[in-house]
RNA sequence: GUGGCUGUAGCUCAGUUGGCAGAGCACCGGGUUGUGGUCCCGGUUGUCGUGGGUUCAAUUCCCAUCAGUCACCCCA
């Protein structure tokens, strides 16, 4: 039997790299909840039919088979696949339960997914996404869009993690645009356009001229629309000023002047309008988001999500939502790669009770009982060795405190093996520093 | 899924023009007979990613595979 080894783009963390990863969702739950949010947890397994809904990701689909199952026999629609985000299964969740539920809804929802695409940094075929979505019945509200970047930029500050900067625009801007400029592909134009930070903007002029059938004219005209950027609602004046008009453009450019302006009042400095931004999944039709990392944007988006108004419908009824989702394993990925996210020890101990001779180990445990009993993180020594092995037992481990139970008339002892200050003590009132009590994330 | 680069101890890395595998840090034991960290002495780190092939002999050369990483694709 050989040694095991890692499945590409399966990560697995530490300990340590796991409660942080707690203490990270733990935050980012709460602001959700603050903003009102409801939980949710969906099957990780949709209809092939459900995932495939929207366009061309099927090959990173993974398939459910049993071990069993004729090989021969149909693999259709009704196959299973594991699903490869957050909003498709939700969007299958409201359809079928829209009768019980309240609109408009916010949920969020904190599960794995899963892609098979080629693994490298901050890439991972399974991987934890923090997504909120609202959706209504027949027509959403635009100030939801509004919202969406308020609650992630509440959410990510409360982490301790490098300032971020949303990206937003609306895709009915570049629609609009190209469709008054004249482009007959504007969805070939717009993946051209989203390589523009990559190869920049002369080999996206060939792109477009190449692969959206534009013009030369057309090509520069579609340049500087993505080159407009602002860190205000000025950006609509720098695209009136090119000269373009369509309905679209203008439904476009009132809705992101709306989402730029509360934004500025609420939260400054986090979000940008930049109208190169054209990413996400294909089932997008108004404001998208993308969220950098300062600091580590060759890194790719950590947050993104946007509006679908088509995503969710059964017959007549539609149910238009906008959501954004947080990637939580690159973000952490990308940091425990650069050191950048510690915990002040690898376990959430507070307190070793020392064990003075196995006979007297019933002694140790009741200390310990007593301190856990007031919500302090206590073990007890794996064995009654020197008490100078049981001193760096808690030390290797970070593990701040080291109780000594008393011997006869005298009194336990409390040992802070940091300073090596030693003080007598009693577990039934004993209380650590409240920095002390719990790992420390930073 | 396509292509490039990389893979030696827990970590950071040496090394062999093919000849029984090394250093520092970390770890373990002892000095220190029940209070760690400093210091001194000693010890173990290992299927040289894995599996084949060539060879008297492979960690070294060849092939495949796995993993990591980069680019493409796509995206959190």
């Amino acid at each position: 039997m050989s040694k095991p080894t890692p499945i590409s783009g399966f990560p697995e963390w530490t300990p340590a790299q796991r409660m942080i990863e707690q203490h990270v969702l733990e935050r980012i739950r709460d602001t959700f909840e603050r903003y009102g949010f409801a939980p949710l947890e969906t099957r990780a397994v949709e209809p092939l039919d459900q995932l495939l809904r929207k366009g061309e990701t099927s090959k990173e689909v993974y398939l459910l088979r049993r071990l069993q199952a004729d090989p021969d026999g149909p693999a259709g629609d009704d196959a299973l696949g594991l699903h490869f985000d957050l909003t498709v299964p939700f969007a299958r969740y409201v359809l079928e339960n829209a009768g019980k539920l309240q609109f408009p809804f916010r949920r969020y929802q904190i599960q794995k997914v899963w892609r098979g695409e080629r693994p490298q940094e901050g890439r991972y075929r399974e991987f934890l996404q923090a997504d909120i979505d609202i959706v209504d019945r027949d027509t959403l509200a635009p100030h939801h869009e509004a919202e969406m970047p308020l609650v992630i930029g509440d959410a990510l500050r409360s982490l301790p993690i490098p300032p971020v900067r949303i990206q937003v625009n609306n895709r009915k801007i570049c629609e609009g645009f190209y469709r008054g400029v004249g482009i007959s592909d504007p969805e070939a134009a717009l993946r051209a356009v989203d390589k523009l930070d990559k190869i920049g903007p002369a080999r996206v002029a060939d792109l477009l001229t190449a692969t959206a059938g534009a013009t030369e004219a057309q090509a520069k005209a579609v340049l500087a629309l993505a080159e407009i950027s602002a860190p205000d609602a000025s950006f609509a004046d720098a695209v009136n000023a090119l000269g373009v008009s369509h309905p679209l453009l203008d439904e476009g450019l009132a809705e992101l002047v709306q989402v730029m302006q509360t934004a500025a009042e609420h939260a400054p400095g986090l979000c940008v309008a930049d109208l190169r931004i054209a990413r996400g999944l294909d089932y997008y039709t108004g404001t998208v988001y993308e969220t950098q990392l300062i600091g580590y944007e060759r890194l790719g988006s950590i947050c993104s999500g946007g509006r679908y108004d088509n995503l969710a419908s059964a017959g007549a009824v539609a149910f238009p939502g906008v959501g954004i989702s947080i990637g939580v394993t690159r973000l952490l990925g990308l940091l425990f790669g650069a050191g950048a996210l510690t915990i002040s020890r690898p376990v959430p101990t507070c307190v070793v009770v020392a064990v003075t001779s196995e006979a007297q180990r019933a002694v140790s445990n009741r200390v310990a009982e007593a301190l856990r009993a007031r919500g302090i993180c206590t073990e007890v020594a794996p064995s009654a060795a020197k008490f100078g092995k049981q001193i760096r037992y808690a030390e290797r481990r970070g593990i701040p405190y080291v109780w000594f139970p008393g011997t006869d008339e005298g009194a336990d002892e409390v040992k802070d093996i940091r300073t090596g200050a030693q003080v007598s003590a009693r577990a039934e009132v004993w209380q650590p520093p409240a920095a002390d009590l719990r790992p420390v994330v930073s």
